[in-house]
DNA sequence: GTCTATAGTCGGATAGAC
DNA sequence: GTCTATCCGACTATAGAC
């Protein structure tokens, strides 16, 4: 067994940060390019101009490296949803909020990932997002991190609000569902294939709105015929 | 380069004939466990009862059994949705078809995607539909077969009944678009992530009911919603 | 058609000099 | 901290007996 990612953390100095540092950047690409058995650490070294013990005297092994990729990719997720659910939150701790309202965050949230996994301008866009798709994949326990971000900043802030639409707790299977469903919808943009479905090379920030518009459409058609069925 | 999968193909007789078919089961579960680099020839030879060289002489080599995996997939799914495409084909040939009729198919059409994804009654019903999600992660080109059944069985089909109900051609962006976000609400239950996540570990009928009806209702509000806005 | 034995390759990890 | 050289295990594929 290893030890937790940020405990193996040889070189403070400047030096040796870089060199962490770039091998960090390099096995994002390969890991997500090529997936954890796809990638060499060799290819890895090369591609990052170090040398290949360098990546066992930074991340301890292969899969250290692999560990500290998707600790970073987690943390980002996180930060970058948190804004939006501290406001759904808000919103929710108040009594009685306005149906309208509740909806408006969770299209907002919605909106949030749509931003996330399209906008290229971001770095490393593309393959950060991979590995949200390969989560439902490879079911390596190095991949639970990010599946437990997804699921405490994203699943279940939304299914808070899907259920206080419905009427049900939170952890109620058919608020489940739905807010799965919902979130079905969003999820296919993390994918290559589907961008290559749309024949979509790069996104600018027109094809941007028109997602969120078409998704926030949707979102909002949901919700309105929950409010019959719950 | 390889020769297509059922170019190589020994033994007609009903000997060679079991093997091959020990072989193919196995190698399904196996790949769809472990993907194709996880998956070694000697697990695949051992599990099915045959000798290591049994994969070469049957499959010329080991891509050449992951493509007549990916073949076998392929074919399934084909038939599966064959009779709901020709009949939503049949209906989109008569001029001016009702709306509501329309909407119809395209309910039956993804009914009977989530009855194929969860139906636990078909044998390899899981290790079938992880090849469906893997299509979307590694971009090997032995996929592109899956990759093409969906397009065309699933994908296209859906954009006609979209487009029709838009007043658009299937391959205009923005029908596309909503097309995939509707599979994509579907897409999510070929994944074992997701079942992890509702904490689903059997899947009997009430609950493939269940997710229809969601879906259903889904699939109509967004229709609806698309009258107004086109 | 089925099998044993083995060739040939590659990848992760380490030893130890600087 | 960085590097060269090397070990060792695992894998695909093949040769050739039966």
């Amino acid at each position: 067994m290893l030890p937790p990612v940020n405990r193996y953390r040889p070189a403070a100095n400047p030096r040796g940060e870089d060199t962490r540092r770039r091998i960090l950047d390099t096995a994002l690409a390969l890991f997500a390019a090529n997936g954890f058995d796809g990638a060499s650490t060799r290819d890895i070294a090369e591609h990052a101009g170090v040398n290949l013990p360098a990546i066992q005297y930074y991340f301890g092994s292969k899969e250290g490296l692999y560990r500290a990729v998707i600790a970073l990719i987690g943390e980002h997720l996180a930060q970058t949803v948190a804004p939006v659910i501290e406001r759904a939150r808000r919103c929710l701790e108040s009594d009685a909020p306005p149906r309208a309202q509740v909806i408006n965050h969770l299209c907002e949230l919605v909106d949030t990932i749509v931003a996330m996994f399209l906008d290229d301008t971001l770095p490393d866009r593309e393959n950060r997002y991979i590995f949200v798709s390969r989560v439902e994949i490879e079911d390596t326990e190095a991949l639970d991190p990010l599946h437990d971000v997804w699921r405490e900043h994203i699943q279940f802030p939304a299914a808070k609000l899907v259920g206080r639409l419905m009427g049900r707790p939170p952890d109620d299977e058919k608020v489940l569902l739905r807010t799965l469903m919902i979130l079905g919808q969003v999820k296919i943009f993390c994918s290559r294939a589907v961008m290559r479905g749309l024949g979509w090379q790069a996104i600018d920030e027109a094809r941007v709105r028109t997602v969120q518009a078409m998704v926030n459409e949707h979102t909002r058609a949901i919700c309105r015929a929950l409010k019959g069925s719950a």
